[in-house]
DNA sequence: ACGACAGATGCAACTCGTTTGCAAACAGTA
DNA sequence: TACTGTTTGCAAACGAGTTGCATCTGTCGT
């Protein structure tokens, strides 16, 4: 989907100010190579293959990337938080998150997101990242909803754990 | 700011079907007279003094009043939600999220919005809402950065929990 | 007004994402 | 190689939000 692993480990660790730790370098080259953004518990688990890494640890390098503008932090409605690169060859672009399954999808950039930014910029310097999310339910879920209206998929509103 | 306390109560209740009680009253009464978007901790401070009421209450009232379509839920970083009322008197609009001091705020709107929102659900009808949030300082947290640069608010990165 | 019943509330305990404190392991440098 | 600041792992904590269940309260029919 997105045009990823363009961008070098060694480069983007070095111009953040970081130090090259096999936990780094893991962490950094499964946001490179996904293809949507990544929850922490994603990132754990597609890093726990290759060498020990802790959660915490995963947690603190993510704060780092975010620290260094390495990624972006992306907010959704039940708490779980989703990263995904900030290089030149991943621009800002709204996100589709699906109320249903939690899963978070990139949509085509509208273009006006980054004129934006700065216009507020202009008239608030404080502002620092725009952030424009679309909710819904993704084609998956709407067809099981649509075979099975009363299963544990409810309408526009419901519950917000989907797994008891 | 905004120009709130226009919507009845009881009007409000019985058109999304829920019955008046003191709970629910208390609740929607602290949303439309906010002044801007409430968390659930605020709601539930506000609403604490006048009459007997739980924490679960408040998730669960909230939680019919969205499914009802009186409120909005404004997601952040840091995990806190925020609701605003989404009366006729309050369109959608963009928010403005301080990280230091973690307050929401509404902006003017763009009124890109709900064009958006229509040309969306035109190309993918299972598009429900979208969220427009600026994050940053707000002009207090940046004075107080700026007197005391290495005080507990750090640069546009830094930890989550601004309290111990 | 009264009584019954579905729906709403309170309480306690829980889940889950995220954070903190501290000691052990490590990287970069002298 | 020894030294020193950084990074990691572990365990425990935190806080928002949720669930199960017993109790209470609106609302509706009489």
């Amino acid at each position: 989907m997105s045009p990823m692993g363009h961008c070098d480990i060694n480069t983007t660790l070095e111009r953040a100010g970081l130090s090259k730790t096999s936990q780094r370098v893991a962490v950094l080259t499964a946001l490179v190579h996904a293809e949507s953004p990544l929850s922490a518990r994603e990132i754990l688990q597609r890093v726990s293959g290759k060498g020990r890494i802790n959660k915490v640890t995963v947690y603190r390098i993510l704060a780092s990337f975010k620290a260094g503008s390495i990624i972006r932090e992306i907010a959704t409605d039940h708490g779980e938080n989703f990263f995904e690169m900030a290089c030149r060859h991943n621009p800002t672009h709204p996100h589709f998150y699906c109320r249903a399954c939690r899963s978070l999808s990139c949509l085509p950039s509208a273009g006006h997101q980054d004129r934006w930014l700065q216009e507020y910029r202009a008239a608030d310097e404080s502002i620092e990242t725009v952030a424009i999310n679309f909710t819904g339910l993704c084609r998956r879920c709407r067809n099981e909803i649509a075979r099975d209206p009363a299963g544990p998929l409810q309408g526009p509103s419901g519950g917000k754990r989907s797994s008891p």
